[in-house]
DNA sequence: GTGAAAGCGCTAACAC
DNA sequence: GTGTTAGCGCTTTCAC
């Protein structure tokens, strides 16, 4: 920048002015203008955002901690995040919640003082105490997404995890459904919530579920195979499975398949989520959409507005939209009902 | 840092170099040094890391620029990149290549001098000549992961795509598969490796390859259903199917269920990739495992190289991988062939 | 209409 | 053993 002062034969204050087209009481010579850009073009100036940002000036870095990586979801997730955020003129850091020891220092670098404008949080990071500390400390404004069942202390994000389960609940018993079982991933920070949702629909319709109806599995697509294999061989197997997440369900389906059930004629299988695969498995997947794109959207928009705005209230709120029934091809009347009216 | 010099009744420097441990001729007095931290600790204080990154220090930040976001295969590769760089202490800043007009300020963005230390690019990204001439410009070092058909500019990392093919259709005609048809995804960058490998090898084979067998489609999950429709209503329809990506044969193996075709009975489908779910589909797709982990690591590993030393040499050269041939279930000898003499 | 100078938070010569 | 000082690249009063 000095450079292009004295290519100019101005002062670096000019160059600064015109390069910024700054608010000054009286405008600037034209001519003095074109010489300044006229120079800076030549020189190949690019402005440098670490001094700008030493200043004062936002980093329109957004910093995205995520607590699992390898789950589609997410994947989904982050890339509407990162769509998000470049519409708004913000670039995401990624930071990624290991849950190791180290996890306090990869953290520590992203979050620090002023190099991310904000942070967004993707999934449950309650037992991540030493980042939740960090970023308390930090001043940094947070939004918490998809939080599960940490206790509320960022503008929050959801979506309304019970409406889903009752909804998919509901589809299955409407096709005259009456032994369901639920295939529960395990989550981080022992989110139970779809799982209660579930019991709770359960015990209110008076139709209580056998211990043996619940499973609890690792959230992995392999994670359902056991699970699914004792469902089959018990005396009185269920019609249908309620999979508390897609990439559950689609091992549900992979594993009913290689024990030789045809879904969903023998079994019926309902995901949560809709994952970008869940349209194109075999057979396609009813599910519950997750509103992703809007919870994200809030979820950046919250975020910046925060940032732009240091006096916006920070308090803990929540705002939460409502995942809608997809049906695809995996359900359908369990073949032991009597035929529908049809 | 000076309230902590006050606090502590030092100078601003001696903090710095108590605080970093900063190699002094000698040694700092213990005493002083307790004073430091203890006055550091309790003013919270936390180092600022753009202050540091203006003095000349790097920002331990890696840009990853990605083609692709909505395929899952880059989803994989990224959760692979920020899990290496975590591993040598850096952050992922990720940006997006959209291809529109507004790619040359997002990137600028993310890549303007010093902001990161260096640039991973993953995918093909010939099509983006400004952003391209921007990392050119901007002296950051750059790394070219799958750069598929863009002319060799930076150090590179690659699959050997045509080894992969040709494995794939080796094991295709051991079965015994004689009609062999190809679904290849149109990638960014008109990058026909892939296909190009496997008309390559059935013409030395000395089998040519009617033109109603190769079929291109987009690289969606969705994107094959034609394709497949079409080829079934051959008069000679095809035994088996090689797609060029799993998130085509995935869609490959959905349209043949619809189409009411069973696989691999009627039709055997070879993917490549490997991506995650390939291992869960109905029936688990047999492909070509992307040695992602090293092409990943190598990229990493030089792209962090080359920041930290200046004066490596930042040459063009490419560093080429092997995949390997995963058998599951999506492929057998076909029907109508004799059988085989076990 | 434009220049001079201070300062953002930190580090590294160099001095004492 | 520790303090002084300059400067990284930029913006912004304030003065002329």
């Amino acid at each position: 920048m000095r450079d292009i002062a004295i290519a100019a034969g101005v002062s670096q204050s000019t160059v600064s002015r015109v390069l910024n087209d700054a608010p000054t009481r009286v405008p600037i010579a034209p001519q003095t203008r074109e010489r300044v850009t006229a120079a800076a073009r030549e020189l190949g100036y690019r402005p440098n955002p670490l001094a700008r940002a030493l200043r004062g000036a936002p980093t329109m870095l957004l910093g995205a901690v995520v607590r699992d990586f390898s789950d589609p979801f997410f994947a989904d997730a982050i890339e509407a995040l990162v769509r998000e955020a470049m519409t708004r003129g913000y670039n995401v850091v990624l930071g990624h919640a290991t849950g190791g020891e180290d996890e306090f220092i990869s953290l520590a670098t992203v979050i620090e003082v002023r190099h991310t404008d904000a942070v967004v949080l993707l999934g449950d990071m309650q037992d991540q105490p030493r980042l939740l500390d960090d970023l308390r400390n930090s001043g940094v404004p947070v939004v918490a997404l998809w939080h599960g069942a940490s206790p509320l202390e960022f503008p929050t994000v959801d979506v309304d995890e019970q409406a889903g389960i009752v909804t998919g609940l509901e589809h299955l018993i409407e096709l005259g459904h009456e032994r369901i079982a639920l295939v529960s991933a395990i989550l981080p920070g022992n989110n139970r919530q779809r799982e209660e949702a579930f019991l709770d629909f359960m015990r209110e319709r008076s139709s209580p579920v056998p211990d043996a109806y619940v499973r609890e599995v690792p959230n992995t697509l392999g994670g359902a195979e056991d699970a699914v294999r004792a469902l089959i061989d018990l005396p009185e197997p269920p019609t249908a499975i309620v999979a508390t997440t897609d990439l559950v369900a689609v091992g549900v389906l992979h594993a009913a398949y290689s024990l030789g059930r045809t879904v969903p004629d023998q079994l019926s299988v309902v995901g949560f989520d809709d994952i970008l695969i869940a349209a194109h498995t075999v057979p396609a997947l009813t599910t519950l959409r997750m509103p992703t794109t809007e919870i994200v959207r809030e979820g950046v928009n919250t975020a910046i507005d925060l940032a732009r705005d240091g006096s916006a209230p920070r308090d803990p709120r929540i705002r939460v939209f409502e995942p809608t029934l997809v049906v695809r091809q995996s359900t359908s009347p369990p073949r032991s009902s009597e035929p529908q009216s049809n």
